[in-house]
Formats: C-alpha cells, sequence, structure tokens
DNA sequence: CACATTATGTTATAACATATCAATATCCAA
DNA sequence: TTGGATATTGATATGTTATAACATAATGTG
C-alpha cells in the first residue's frame, strides 16, 4: 500500500490494470504501444501526480532512450490523444489516467497545490450545464478543460499548506 | 460597431467602461494602476481575444516601455491578481475581464479555436455542482479553471473552420 | 525628511514546446 | 517476400513562455 491520489490504495493493482487496459485497448483499436510509449505511461502510472514532459524526458533518457524533447512530447501526444493520458494546462504537466473512459468525455481534476496529486473526477454535470449556456451564445463546445486547484484531504490533515 | 467576442457591440465603451472599472477599484482599494499597467489593461481590451505576454510585450517595447519579459509578466499578474484579466491556461494567454466580480467567482471561458476569440460567461451551477464531488472526497477548492474549446457561432457561420 | 514599501529596470537563465529532416521499423498489398 | 507506403524514432536546432536575482527609482507615511 502507498499514498497516492488522495487515498491509500494498491498502487501496483493499479498501475497493471492501467497497462493492461492500455494493451488491450492499442490491440483492439491497432494502435502501437511501442516501447518509448509504454514506458512513459509506465513513468506517469508511477504516482498520481502530474509530471512535466521533461521530467519523463530525464527518466527516458537514463534508461537509454533518445534525449531529445520531441521522444518525450511524441509519447505523451499519443498517450494523450488516445486517452491514456491527460495534460494539466495549469501544470504543464501530464497524468496518467486511470479511468477507463470513452473519447469524448469530460475530465475534471482536482489538483493540490501543496503536494501536487491530482485526482480526476468525472464532469457530466459540468458539462450538461456549461452547455446550456453555450447552446444559448451559439458556441459549438469541443472539449472543455475543467481544472480544479486547491489542497487535498491528507494535506488538510497533516497542515502541509 | 466592432467585432469582438462572438457579437458585434460598441466596443469603445466596452473599453472604457472596464478601464473606468478598473480605475474606481484601484481608487477604492488604494491600487495602483500604474501607467504600464493600465497600458496593458488597454492593450488586452483591444479586442476580445487571449494575447500571449511576449506579445504585450512588444506592444509595450514599441511605446517605449522596458523590454523585458518582467515588463510585461508584472503588469499581467497585477492585473489577474485584482481580477481585472485573466489567464488563459489552455493558451498560455490573458483577457482583459469585462465583467465586474468578487475576487474569488469562478469564471468559464469559451475559446474559439478557429479565431482565438474568447468570451466570459458565468459558472456558479458549474462550481456547485463539482463542490459536491470536491466535498465528498474531502478537498478544498480554492480556485477553479473551467475552459471550454470549440467554435464560436460567427466562425461556425462564416464557415471559418 | 527619513524610512519602509512598492514598483520598475536589467541580466541571465529556466522551463516548456515544436519545426525539420534523416534513418529505421512496421504494415500491407502485389 | 519484396517493394512501397506509412508510422515511428533519432537528432539538431530553435522557438516560446516564464522566473530568479539583484539593482534602482518612485511613492506613501510617520
Amino acid at each position: 500500500m502507498t499514498q497516492t491520489g488522495f487515498d491509500s490504495h494498491d498502487h501496483s493493482r493499479c498501475i497493471h490494470s492501467a497497462i493492461d487496459a492500455a494493451e488491450a485497448r492499442c490491440a483492439e483499436e491497432k494502435l502501437r504501444l511501442t516501447p518509448v510509449r509504454k514506458r512513459v505511461l509506465e513513468i506517469l502510472l508511477e504516482d498520481h501526480r502530474a509530471q512535466g514532459a521533461y521530467d519523463i524526458l530525464a527518466r527516458l533518457t537514463e534508461e537509454g532512450h533518445g534525449a531529445q524533447p520531441p521522444i518525450a512530447y511524441r509519447a505523451l501526444d499519443f498517450l494523450v490523444s488516445h486517452g491514456f493520458a491527460h495534460r494539466i494546462e495549469q501544470l504543464n504537466a501530464y497524468v496518467a489516467c486511470t479511468h477507463a473512459h470513452s473519447a469524448d468525455h469530460a475530465p475534471a481534476f482536482l489538483i493540490c497545490r501543496a503536494c501536487s496529486s491530482v485526482v480526476e473526477a468525472g464532469a457530466q454535470k459540468v458539462e450538461a450545464t456549461i452547455g446550456t449556456e453555450a447552446k444559448r451564445l451559439g458556441f459549438q463546445i469541443e472539449r472543455t478543460v475543467l481544472e480544479i486547484e486547491g489542497v487535498c484531504p491528507r494535506c488538510l490533515e497533516t497542515d502541509n499548506q
């Protein structure tokens, strides 16, 4: 058991199921989860925090992969565009996605400013609400970014602020 | 009348009222709307699009202000921290705020990917919805970022996509 | 005025991201 | 199974966004 996200859970199980799900979906959809891509996903899965592209790149480099920014960015682009990871705009950083979800769902992220944990919550209702306003204006929604910054329960408890 | 945001309106009026409101509030709260700060706000107000810090900086430089990034970033920080402007995380860019609102409101931005117009909508309901989920998790919300990317009515009409 | 506080000027550099082109791997159809 | 299209990776260079650090100047207050 390790501390990840906002609560304790069996994280190795968490990693494996995410990797398995990614492999399964790549097989289904004929996507190529190449070594670099898989490794980046594993790195992101190590804990429930957002990591910068250059953090990822440093890890890859240590492990003998290419040392240039595009190596990391390409893998991240693949993962993000297929929903295996998400970009956190506020942080210019990336988190693995642990939800199995449809292509066009609208995730909401709760981001702890003290410990940088990120948890993904569902945002169906949010989409519905803002959809009404958008419809009134005649705006066609394609993507929603909902990021909530604050303090996670663990940091509140331990006064890590 | 000029085209700004998603509809036509008297934009010079729009600029003036925003500047007047900023001056009034700065007077009230003893904030200093210095020449650089005021000029940056004016530049942002020129149209309802997000502008990058370096775009702003280029304008300032032309006009004889300092030519280094901190000049622009400090002014933007002032404007954002006092609610006179907002940062659009997706774009790493800034827009003037034309709403008079409280310090801790939760704006939602509709961002046209075709023409980069940005309109600010209210997001009270969104906040309420996500607040419920946050409460369940024990997460203390401090700031919410809600950015919706899509196509604005004008670009839809004119097929500018 | 003297002092604290706030704002600006300046240099340097950190952090994040992409364009471009060459080389290699993979896939698929002939 | 080979040839060619396509996707991926390697590598160099550069573009873009943001901040640290320290000096100077302006402003407000006793």
